[in-house]
DNA sequence: CCAGCAGCCTGAAAGC
DNA sequence: TGCTTTCAGGCTGCTG
């Protein structure tokens, strides 16, 4: 379940690889959530940026702006991986790409000038790729409403507690939105709450505790990164390499387990659909 | 506008 | 040659 961490990971890994190749073809799975992917056809990637779990790969088309369409500044292919999306590149495949001649998942493929293949592959689609103008968001409301980077320091505990305050859902519904702050998924609010000491069913969370939550959320964050993301079942970076952060992990996955904190059993309980754990002595409503 | 929830997906694991 | 049920969950789109 691809992150901040995870997605972060694996844009410095594919950034350098495929900045400046054109892409000459495309193929893509026949779901509307990936036949986006032939869109690209034609366009230079110059770069990959990221916004929260949001890949995007920056496309320039080639110059021809005779349309004059207002988007002088070109498109981006945008990718979210969903629950088991992965990237990876593909030496000497040839221009004539095809998903079947990729893996059993394979949900799209770019075919580079140079014979590369960039191959998507998603087991469960819960992935989604689209190509906009540069920054049009309109049409991807979580991406056109996500919260701040959490470590690039606009993302403060004032911050987060002006974005929660009057809410009267869960600290971790909230945390999950991509609202308060971005890039934020089940395992990483899981880690964040139980290092501020929060109730992860909380519901209203003052601005001291907010200064405390903005600062574990960048902690487990910036560890996740540098551990190379969490692998728990299906992430593999774009080398094909798991993870290390699931050995820092102190909450998520531990249900039933002595607080590393207190000793006491971590509780679970599920909050959203989404299993929630927590130390019911060590964190607070 | 917000809160809440069904639906989308597949494969691994558990249950019988 | 085991079948069925449960579970994992980010996001979309609908309802109230």
């Amino acid at each position: 379940m691809p992150e901040l961490p995870e997605v972060e990971t694996i844009r410095r890994q594919l950034d350098p690889l495929v900045t400046g190749a054109v892409i000459v073809a495309a193929d893509s799975h026949w779901s509307d959530k990936f036949t986006p992917a032939l869109d690209a056809v034609g366009a230079t990637i110059t770069g990959i940026n990221r916004r929260g779990k949001y890949l995007l790969f920056q496309l320039d088309d080639d110059g021809d702006d005779e349309s004059d369409d207002g988007y002088d500044d070109g498109y981006e292919l945008v990718a979210h991986l969903g629950m088991t999306g992965s990237f990876h590149l593909e030496p000497g495949s040839g221009s004539d790409p095809s998903c079947a001649d990729h893996g059993k998942h394979t949900r799209a493929v770019w075919a580079f000038d140079d014979g590369r293949h960039l191959v998507f592959d998603d087991t469960r689609r819960f992935g989604r790729l689209r190509v906009v103008p540069t920054g049009v968001y309109n049409d991807i409301a979580t991406l056109h409403h996500m919260g701040p980077e959490p470590l690039d320091g606009e993302f403060t505990g004032a911050s987060l507690h002006k974005a929660i305050v009057g809410k009267s859902r869960s600290i971790k519904t909230q945390l999950l939105s991509q609202r308060p702050v971005a890039g934020v998924g089940n395992i990483y609010a899981d880690e964040a709450l139980f290092l501020a000491g929060i109730d992860p069913r909380a519901r209203r969370v003052g601005r001291e505790r907010c200064d405390r939550l903005a600062e574990t959320v960048k902690q487990v964050l910036a560890a996740g990164i540098d551990n190379g993301g969490t692998t728990l079942r299906d992430y593999v970076n774009a080398e094909g390499d798991i993870g290390r952060n699931q050995h820092s992990l102190l909450v998520y996955g531990r249900g039933g387990e002595p607080c590393t904190l207190c000793a006491e059993p971590l509780s679970t309980v599920v909050i959203d659909a989404r299993t929630t754990t927590f130390c019911k002595n060590c964190q607070n409503r």
